[in-house]
DNA sequence: GAAATATATATGAAAAGGAATATATTTTGT
DNA sequence: ACAAAATATATTCCTTTTCATATATATTTC
């Protein structure tokens, strides 16, 4: 057993866990020719198209002006497009296109595969647990302002 | 109840737990006046010196060249310093400086207190669970390889 | 013991990210 | 209706990180 103060500080496992978790999956992420932030947009635009680029953002976990040149990516790739609001002209809503849709198919495969077989290691009750403690952590320490500004290290 | 594949997503969950939990205690550091990674470097040095340039990048969640600036940056502001290796000469080990040490103790006052606080929400045993359940994360996916290049993404 | 291989760190060009600010649009107060 | 404030996104400039590769030292092999 170490004595580190970062083995057993709250912050530093989570943000390692993550890290290790994560690592295998993002390797995949590759070969389906996507890096980490693009998965995140296709797979929070898969299930539910026109949302708007702050709130692309805070589900990726990126700031907003870091999402404004990942759309610009993307949408020169032809995974997503640009729609301007309809009711608010501020406001720039993102849909998933053809192209990004076949794109991350394969990819939310892998992902559940992976998930699946991370959590095989503990039972249905342990996994339910920690994903409760999860959102619960999510829940008790988001801002309401983080949802425009999420990561605001 | 969200349905959104990315909102029961482990992958998603740990990544997002870790941000929203870490926010609050890195604007924090910035009164320290320390950047995420310059903290985890002292906070990892501060109960152990001479550690090698490698560990310190796995322990700081980083890759081996960026922690190679990392530290000179460090270097520069008189945080640390860098002692080649006694027996390996390849070596690089670095050591906190009585000026690295004295930025630190602030800080690490205010991770245990924010650290309690986050914990304050659930009971003791509770924590342990979580706490434990984070470690075993760590060790069933952490690749050996992963110590000189931990976030192969 | 010299050549080949492995390991540890450094370097340099390019990409990504962040803070501050600009621009466009909508809302609010009077 | 008009100016001021608020909101949503884009742009600019600068710092940090990454990828690929180079260099230096160690170890192994023949």
């Amino acid at each position: 057993m170490s004595q580190r103060f970062i083995d057993d500080y709250l912050l530093y496992l989570l943000a390692r866990a993550s890290e290790e978790v994560s690592a295998q999956f993002h390797a995949r992420l590759k070969k389906h020719g996507l890096q980490v932030p693009e998965w995140r947009v296709l797979a929070a635009l898969s299930d539910g198209d026109g949302i708007k680029l702050g709130e692309l953002a805070a589900a990726a976990l990126k700031r907003q002006p870091t999402m404004t040149k990942i759309v610009d990516r993307m949408e020169r790739a032809g995974l997503v497009e640009r729609r301007t609001g309809r009711e608010d002209r501020r406001q720039v809503r993102i849909y998933i296109t053809p192209a990004g849709r076949a794109r991350v198919r394969e990819a939310l495969k892998d992902a559940k595969r992976h998930e699946a077989g991370v959590l095989s290691k503990y039972g249905a009750a342990d996994s339910r647990r920690l994903k409760a403690m999860l959102h619960s952590l999510i829940e008790q320490n988001s801002s309401e302002f983080s949802l425009v500004d999420p990561a605001a290290d």
